[in-house]
RNA sequence: GGGCGCGUAGCUCAGUGGUUAGAGCGCCUCACUGACAUUGAGGAGGUUCACAGGUUCAAGUCCUGUCGCGCCCACCA
């Protein structure tokens, strides 16, 4: 045996010791030990091929660890499937990016071309952030690691689109839809950011028209708006049917100014009475509310600002082809010279832009696919108010439902290249990115190939993945794919497997900055967890963070608690080598197994006891998510009950030659089983001291050891 | 505009209505005695838990309101 340094040094170990772990094989369900005839599967959510390790992904992959560390210690056939995203937009946006360096779009390569570009990032930086989760010593079964790109996965994408198209679920149509001018693509409702930004409310007077005057009548209406440049497609002024102020006008026209066009004043229990002059201007191409209006009212539907945000040839010639912006200044201009614009005032509203390219969206009409909604909605919100799915915390859940009930058809299309083809004949848009995602908990085990259809839809093989991993235990994930992502998988899981895809949903703490400030790259306020890892060592920062987390309550990261983490991990190193001095001194085997109870002095009751009692707390922490408390009390134990109280006692009986072998074996004893406890917190330290253990019966690692029982 | 959460020691946070409110980090004093100075022993630090009311024999813990902070949702143009 050799002696254990003084200090622990973590860079020395933790490269080999997940070496050894990825020798053994048994990150891999297949080739666990013993019966194991209950499976535990969590699938991780696949970071995007764009990215690099931040804190979140950080905090999800302990949690995630955590879990299946647990529970593979607990004899189960332990399944945690790594894969990655392609991304569509958010990875697109990126190459771009890189284009513009060479002052080149992705317009000029043309299609194939650009996607070989992009291809060739996917292979550079694909798996960027696989490779440092392994730096956090993630016991993923790397040989199944899945691509959202895989053929077979663009099989399951193919068979999910035509199931819904011969439903009649998915349909073409023209719509009002979120219009992103530079990626060039239709966004879905929950791929936009709303960003406060100072604007103006212009005041506009729309002239009445024939005023047959009686001198009193009024000659105007004036409408308040964020955006005068629209007004060029106005079909109608509404007005609340409540409003007594133009109860009158109800009915009448107005001649629309710069344009000419009569439009009628109409009413509709959407306009706010209170807001701006209570009368608002109605441009049906251009707005969701308006649009929605005007299919009630039967307006014509005017483009008056094209797909590169450019007014269009249905304007008046001086405003044809000016960026929106330009047409924007010039229209005030004009109004003001025309004696139309009654006044201006400052107002601060929210902005919808881009989520991954940040650019303001335009609404425009434009012909996309859609998926309807309301019957897959419906499955997924039975599926949590039945309790068969619980979020952790179930506050989360509101989120959830909220969206669900106020639910519109999904537009599915996008007008970007990188992404699965719609398998229509002839289309050349690709789908929605969360499409593909939304398949994940199934498409990565391998359906349809994986399945026997029979008329009641997939009934997978006996010996497939599929059948032995599906439904999956745990999704756990951070709260802003709440909707975008999780209630997707959660109707598709039902409707093409027949069952929930995961049985809960663990919504982790946001790791925030001392300030309380999201963590943001671009703002520089971001914390690496590799440099953590480099400076403290993959099981300090494991131990710092995860003590952190006692509930859904979002953190402020500190690096106090990875010093913490330091210390504790040296804490157990030392009192490892303790322990191994008294037994190296001793030429008797030392047969934990068999602590003979009645030869215990009250100090080794004390501390099996009080072992017993913190297996008993820790699994109950874990079963219930509670990973900070569990942290804690593990903590406690080893450092105060063990280590101050025990092994000082210990000390003292090992002076005694009536106590001296029963205390080695009770040293041992905790030690082994505190080894275990640890194992999923601080899984490189704990393995490497198992690796150095004198004792019989040994497993190839810990990480496959059997979890005390009380 | 609606919803949710938070405001406890210098900092980051725990605290299932019931004894003198706890931890880690930081700070101060002492001790390098064979596991560990990434340690051990001891200590200071909360006008008592943002503020104001209320319920209760009893409130940091429950209720109402106010202020401050954060997040999510939303078709006020």
């Amino acid at each position: 045996m050799k002696k254990l340094a003084k200090v622990y040094a973590p860079k020395k170990v933790e490269g080999q010791i997940y070496n050894l772990w990825l020798r053994s094989g048994f990150f891999n369900p297949d080739n666990l030990p013993g019966e194991r005839k209950k499976s535990y599967t969590i699938l991780i959510p696949p970071p995007n091929i764009t990215g690099s390790l931040h804190m979140g992904h950080a905090l999800n992959t302990l949690v995630q660890d955590i879990l299946i560390r647990w529970k593979r210690l607990q004899g189960f056939r332990t399944l945690w499937l790594p894969g990655i995203d392609h991304a569509g937009i958010a990875t697109q946006a990126r190459v771009e990016k890189e284009l513009k360096k060479e002052q080149k779009t992705r317009f000029d390569l043309g299609r194939e071309k650009f996607l070989k570009r992009v291809w060739q990032w996917k292979k550079k930086y694909g798996n960027v952030i696989l490779d440092q989760l392994k730096k956090l010593g993630a016991s993923c079964d790397w040989s199944r690691t899945r691509f959202t790109m895989d053929e077979k996965y663009c099989q399951a994408i193919e068979k999910a689109f035509l199931h819904y198209y011969k439903k009649g679920w998915i349909y073409r149509g023209k719509k009002v839809i979120n219009w992103c001018p530079r990626c060039q693509t239709s966004l879905s409702d929950l791929e936009l950011e709303y960003k406060e930004k100072e604007g103006k409310l212009w005041y506009i007077k729309y002239p009445i028209k024939n005023q047959k005057s009686k001198v009193k009548s009024q000659k105007f209406i004036t409408v308040a708006t964020t955006r005068p440049e629209t007004m060029l497609g106005d079909m109608a002024v509404a007005v609340n049917p409540k409003d007594k102020r133009y109860k009158n006008l109800i009915g009448k026209k107005v001649i629309l100014p710069l344009v000419g066009r009569e439009i009628s004043i109409i009413k509709d229990k959407l306009v706010d009475l209170k807001f701006g002059t209570g009368a608002v201007k109605i441009t049906p191409a251009h707005d969701m509310t308006d649009y929605e209006i005007g299919l009630l009212h039967n307006l014509k539907i005017i483009q008056v600002i094209d797909k590169n945000g450019e007014m269009t040839k249905e304007v008046p010639l001086p405003y044809r082809g000016l960026a929106s912006s330009e047409a924007r200044k010039k229209i005030v201009k004009d109004l003001k010279n025309q004696g139309f614009l009654e006044k201006i005032e400052d107002y601060v509203h929210q902005v919808p832009q881009c989520y991954r390219c940040k650019t303001t969206i335009e609404l425009i009409p434009s012909w996309q696919w859609f998926l309807k909604m309301n019957d897959l909605a419906r499955l997924a919100i039975l599926a949590v108010k039945t309790r068969k799915i619980k979020f952790v915390p179930k506050s989360f859940e509101k989120i959830y439902f909220n969206w669900l009930k106020n639910i519109r058809d999904w537009c599915v299309s996008r007008q970007i290249w990188w992404g699965h083809k719609i398998p229509l004949k002839g289309m050349k848009d690709v789908l929605d990115t969360w499409f593909s995602s939304a398949l994940w908990p199934f498409a990565t085990l391998d359906w349809p190939i994986a399945c026997a259809q029979n008329r009641k839809g997939c009934k997978p093989k006996k010996s497939s993945d599929l059948a032995k991993f599906y439904p999956t235990d745990v999704l756990s994930t951070d709260r802003g794919i709440i909707n975008l992502w999780v209630a997707r998988m959660i109707f598709s899981g039902i409707e093409f497997m027949g069952k929930i895809p995961f049985k809960k949903v663990y919504i982790h703490a946001t790791v925030l900055t001392k300030e309380g400030k999201r963590m943001s790259k671009s703002l520089g306020t971001g914390v690496d967890p590799i440099n953590l890892i480099e400076k403290y060592g993959a099981d300090a920062t494991r131990f710092g963070i995860i003590y952190q987390i006692m509930g859904g309550q979002d953190i402020r990261f500190v690096e106090d608690n990875i010093v913490m983490g330091r210390k504790f991990c040296n804490k157990i190193w030392n009192a490892t080598r303790f322990v191994l001095q008294q037994i190296s001194e001793s030429k008797t085997q030392i047969k934990i197994q068999k602590v003979n109870k009645n030869n215990l002095t009250s100090a080794d009751r004390k501390i099996l006891n009080t072992l017993n009692k913190t297996v008993k707390l820790v699994n109950k922490d874990l079963e219930n998510f509670r990973f900070g408390q569990a942290a804690h009390k593990l903590y406690d134990f080893f450092w105060h009950d063990f280590c101050d109280r025990y092994i000082e006692e210990a000390k003292k009986q090992l002076q005694t030659t009536n106590y001296k072998l029963q205390t080695k074996a009770v040293l041992l004893y905790v030690l082994l089983n505190s080894l275990k406890l640890l194992h999923p917190f601080v899984p490189f330290i704990t393995e490497e001291i198992y690796q150095r253990l004198p004792i019989k019966r040994k497993e190839k690692c810990l990480m496959i050891e059997k979890w005390p029982q009380i």
